[in-house]
DNA sequence: TCCTTAATGATACTGAGTCTCATAAGGTGG
DNA sequence: CCACCTTATGAGACTCAGTATCATTAAGGA
């Protein structure tokens, strides 16, 4: 069980790790990743990134998710959104207010997807959870 | 505690206590819904339902999910399906193979995710888990 | 440095979903 | 049963995310 991937470094590294190449392009979309601090979206990072091309950018992204770099999530109304991934397995609670993402990582969900998989027929090839909150900060500037 | 509507009728019902009208587009949309067995895409609908036009379908499909009637699932790789709904609050498994969706209900999780509501800085608006699964059809066609 | 191969960018294209607005019903109150 | 007001509809244009194409560029191993 290897950690995720924190700093350019290691997501430069994930990438050799996967026979890429490292390009400048690359290390430009990890770069504005770093910078941010929550989610974002491919856009915004499109738009950002003036010297990356628009398709770049996107298949930068798929395989930085490949990777396991950055987390892609899903919100309620369908906009999908990227954040840096810190923890291995996680999962996610999303801000719908703000867009402010957090990892959580709890043991006893993992128990209880296990269990659950007993009862499923067929193989569990994977899982989604959510949480859409509205988070302390969002809350706190709603109350003036 | 109410149950999710399971009949024409109840879908009608739910559209009514809304106060929505009962157009004869409206009934054409659930009828198709109720003719299906599992999971479905809007264009299908919109495909299958040739007197309907394209934006009538989708328009019906966000009040039947307001509604509680259908559910919206969105598979890993971002494809949205829709499926009746049989349970007030549940959770999904989707086959990526077939499309086949089955509803869950489990105590236990529920129990789970108020213990991690807990632990969240911030108001839980909602919540979202899917199981993607390799359902026992598809395994069984799959083994010749 | 050379060479092969992977990556890029510009642009066209797809597909889902939304918007507009003129027209067509639904359904309520009379 | 009708008239009227309002909501719903359809046709098609449009937006937006993401993908495909393909000629050009550059990584990086030999
Ligand atoms: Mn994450
Ligand atoms: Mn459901
Ligand atoms: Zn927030
Ligand atoms: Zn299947």
């Amino acid at each position: 069980m290897n950690t995720a991937p924190t700093s350019q470094l290691d997501a430069i590294a994930a990438l050799e790790d996967a026979g890429l190449r490292i390009t400048g392009q690359r290390r430009q979309v990890i770069a504005a990743i770093q910078r941010r601090k929550g989610g974002f979206t491919a856009e915004e990072l499109a738009t950002e990134l003036e010297g990356v091309g628009r398709a770049t950018v996107y298949r930068t992204l798929k395989l930085l998710v490949g990777a396991d770099v950055i987390c892609k999530i899903v919100l309620p109304d369908g906009t999908p959104m990227y954040s840096p991934s810190r923890v291995e397995h996680h999962h996610h609670s999303v801000c719908t207010s703000c867009g402010a993402v957090e990892e959580f990582r709890d043991i006893t969900v993992e128990r209880v997807l296990r269990s659950l998989a007993r009862e499923i027929d067929g193989d569990i090839i994977g899982h989604r959870m959510e949480f859409y909150i509205r988070c302390g900060a969002c809350l706190a500037a709603a109350n003036d």
